[in-house]
DNA sequence: TGTGACATATAAGTCTGACTTTTTGTCGCT
DNA sequence: AGCGACAAAAAGTCAGACTTATATGTCACA
């Protein structure tokens, strides 16, 4: 996704980050920078920048005379892309794929019904499109391929939505699709039930019905959560 | 909330971070380091850790032989905090405002019908004393007043609905409520209807009743829509 | 006239060392 | 025990020299 190890304090970032995110400073921890700068083999100028960095995320907080101390995880920001993928990269995986699969439940689909009275033509076009795609991928072991499809279906839905936040929810979407298709509990081929409530989803937003739209996207979110055991099925 | 501007580099951000997210520097604008490093008289290596974290929000990227190019705004980490805050701040405020109520709209149903699932004694005995603080100044010009209690009581749903990602939205949130009193249209007295429906949450949590908690969440959110007319009344 | 290889200028990237500032812990005095 | 002064520690800041990547212009050749 983005640019991994862009520059030195980028390769520091891919390795520190990690690390943090998986809990391996407990919070409260104190780094020093110089420590660390000899650690990487590094600069200090290099060092400090990845420490703002990470301080920016909200993950540590630098205090004179004291050092780089390790902030809780109730103050992380969760949000930054950035987090995600490291948290999805290490020990909190299955903990972090839940967290971000119930968020998708409770905002696909009023996405999906603003996206019922904001899509373009170009926008519906592109949702049957993807649907239809679903469809063709979804028997005989063609999961890489209708990933592909249902991500794009997915993002599609999410800046139709016309909602920026909403919008750029996408790509941690795809994260999580892509995680559950490689890592997670997927069967040999999709529910076939999910397949056809992403076509009816398509329809509705091409024929303006937010609220079938919604209700729709509602279903597929419910399903997502059984697949994890978070909603007894 | 944050520090603010806390160090040399913090104060650089403090002054590009709201220009940029305000649109000052239309997207693909170059900047560059020295010359920024001069104008705001700090020298290169202060000067790049501003643009660092700028980087790691997303807002701009550094190439070399280029220079600092400003990103489109369909790529910002709009949900980092810091980024928030500065498009609260600037000329974008309504637009924002807008999309982070669209936001709450979304997730806070669905965050109270958690909640009534798994809120402990002590977080349904805030829920209730933050409801009654909202009603005891709910008449006469005790608006600050209510706003502290609204404030609490929206962040204690987001809490004890046990998911993470929720949960830091009570920042965004009340940054939200307090916009809305503060400089929005907000009316002398809080609607009634909205108090009784708080009242109506904390009641349903403290009962384990999610369906219920979740229907009268998702009704104040309505009134919040309506209130900047997203939602025809 | 077009095209490819090559040279050059440019701005970010990196490193180092010296200095400043803030904070904290400690020690001695009352 | 309390209080204030002092010293040490670590981040913060700065200046300057050097490295590296790369966009762009140039020139020879077809």
């Amino acid at each position: 996704m983005t640019t991994p190890g862009r520059g030195l304090h980028g390769h520091v970032l891919d390795t520190l980050g990690p690390a943090i995110t998986a809990g391996e400073y407990p919070p409260g921890s104190v780094l020093r920078t110089d420590e660390l700068a000899q650690r990487f083999e590094v600069s200090r100028s290099v060092m400090r920048e990845a420490v703002r960095v990470l301080e920016s995320m909200h993950l540590v907080e630098s205090r004179r005379r004291v050092g780089v101390t390790v902030r809780p995880k109730a103050e992380w920001n969760v949000y930054d892309p950035q987090v995600i993928r490291w948290r999805l990269a290490g020990a909190d995986r299955p903990h972090q794929l839940r967290s971000l699969t119930v968020l998708r439940s409770a905002i696909e689909p009023v996405a999906a019904g603003l996206a019922a009275q904001h899509a373009t033509a170009e926008q519906c076009a592109e949702l049957t499109e993807c649907a239809l795609g679903m469809v063709a991928n979804s028997r005989g072991h063609k999961l890489d391929k209708y990933l592909v499809h249902d991500i794009a279906f997915h993002r599609v839905v999410l800046t139709a939505s016309g909602n920026e936040m909403f919008a750029r929810l996408g790509d941690v979407v795809a994260e999580v699709l892509a995680g559950r298709t490689h890592h997670e509990v997927m069967f040999e081929d999709p529910d076939p039930a999910a397949v056809t409530l992403h076509v009816g989803v398509a329809e509705a937003v091409r024929a303006g019905d937010a609220p079938r739209a919604e209700e729709l996207t509602r279903q597929i979110a419910v399903g997502a959560l059984q697949e994890l055991d978070i909603l007894a099925p």
